[in-house]
DNA sequence: TCTGGGGTCCTAGGACCC
DNA sequence: TCTGGGGTCCTAGGACCC
């Protein structure tokens, strides 16, 4: 098994954008003193404390004085995680992706292709592959990169973090439990903040321990999660490359799709933004998302987070549709439940799920769909802001 | 750690059905 | 009308990942 992860992305996709950003150190997520959050640090501004989900405001206090701060180019990311995964399909037909900047190969049964001399055991020759595909990625795309190999997924991806930067780590069969055991909990996926606090509490803090404590101690941190998180810790367990990500995967037999379509957004202080502003044009982004992924939504779900952080969610499920009005009366109707409270608000978020495919004949007989196809048809023409719902739209006199 | 925006998955209680 | 137990769906909340 074997997981390939790209070294600081987006900093370096910046980098081929803007060939005068290398060396600097430079933070990606927003402008310097900006809102938002660091989606990723230069090795260069790591030195300084920032890091990866750090406030931009912190960040910017942080960062010396060259220090550049971008945006972002999402779509460059998306063209280049692809090109990286072609790379990585060279050197096996099983791959995934697990994340923009992550993938994983199972390379069991390729030792053989691999083979240059009879002095190489298998490790030597994987080892030797993936290298080789490591510096692929970088000399055609121009992107580092770090890889781990290990017997199981999860440590493989241990592996690769250990491996940082541009390295290549293999664990032999056997090293698994001692290479895992000094690591802090934090390392292993799946073990986040609150999980990790909650093992202190019980004086928990490296892997080895998690491995030796009994399973009432684990049981109410972990519930489902205790074994695999057990396993995991051990080196042993998922050594399948499971699934893609459902936006990856495709749609079963009945026309059931997996995953969900959301968009959310944070209120600025200066704004005038009003919440039923706010609430129109999230509806009228995620209609339009799915329906340009031809998939209607059965359920929706509403997100609303006060000043204090307090957060409230209301859904609902009903006849699948991907229509403006239906779903934007909907969404109204679910802000009325949530806005209890007498607070300004933070956030607005709204939530579309149980997606199913649209059937061809089904705009012919609703006007309100119909009518939403036709939107998009103009904003596929003249941009996305060619055309709003009424009341998305500011009144000005 | 004063906290964005896109996701996945699990839990737990209640409704409803057989 | 009361009772048991299992299955499934709905809803709200929360942990985690990048």
């Amino acid at each position: 098994m074997c997981c390939v992860d790209l070294d600081t992305f987006f900093v370096s996709v910046e980098r081929l954008l803007d060939p005068s950003l290398r060396g600097k150190p430079v933070v990606v997520g927003g402008r310097r003193f900006g809102r938002g959050v660091v989606t990723s640090a230069s090795y260069e501004v790591r030195g300084f404390g920032v890091r990866a989900g750090m406030s931009i405001r912190e960040a910017s206090e942080r960062a010396p004085a060259d220090a550049v701060f971008v945006p972002g180019h999402g779509d460059e990311y998306s063209d280049y995680s692809r090109r990286a995964r072609e790379i990585v399909e060279r050197y096996s037909p099983i791959v995934i992706a697990a994340s923009i900047d992550e993938h994983y190969l199972d390379l069991r049964g390729c030792e053989r292709l691999y083979r240059r001399s009879e002095d190489d055991d298998d490790d030597a020759t994987i080892l030797r592959a993936v290298r080789e595909m490591t510096a692929a990625i970088d000399r055609e795309l121009g992107l580092p990169s770090s890889a781990g190999i290990a017997t199981s997924k999860s440590l493989a991806k241990v592996a690769s973090g250990l491996a940082k930067p541009q390295g290549v780590l293999l664990v032999r069969a056997g090293a698994e439990a001692d290479t895992l055991a000094p690591l802090p909990v934090r390392k292993l996926p799946g073990i986040g903040p609150v999980a990790e606090a909650r093992l202190m509490a019980v004086g928990i803090t490296t892997l080895g321990q998690l491995v030796a404590a009994p399973e009432t101690s684990l049981r109410p941190i972990f519930g489902a999660y205790t074994s695999g998180i057990r396993a995991a810790s051990r080196g042993d367990g998922d050594d399948e490359l499971g699934r893609e990500r459902p936006a990856f995967r495709e749609h079963d037999p009945h026309g059931v799709v997996a995953g969900t379509i959301s968009n959310e957004r944070t209120f600025v202080e200066t704004s005038a933004d009003t919440a039923s502003e706010v609430l129109s044009s999230l509806c009228e982004r995620v209609a339009s998302r799915a329906r340009s992924r031809g998939v209607l939504a059965g359920q929706l779900t509403l997100k609303l987070r006060y000043t204090d952080f307090v957060t409230i969610t209301r859904g609902r499920t009903f006849t699948p549709t991907s229509a403006d009005l239906e779903l934007h009366q909907i969404a109204r109707d679910l802000y009325r439940e949530a806005r209890t409270r007498d607070l300004p608000i933070r956030l607005l978020g709204l939530a579309v799920a149980k997606l199913r495919l649209a059937t061809v004949q089904l705009p012919l007989f609703d006007g309100g769909a119909r009518r939403s196809i036709a939107v998009d048809r103009v904003r596929d023409r003249f941009g996305y802001h060619a055309l709003h719902l009424g009341s998305s739209i500011r009144r000005r006199r």
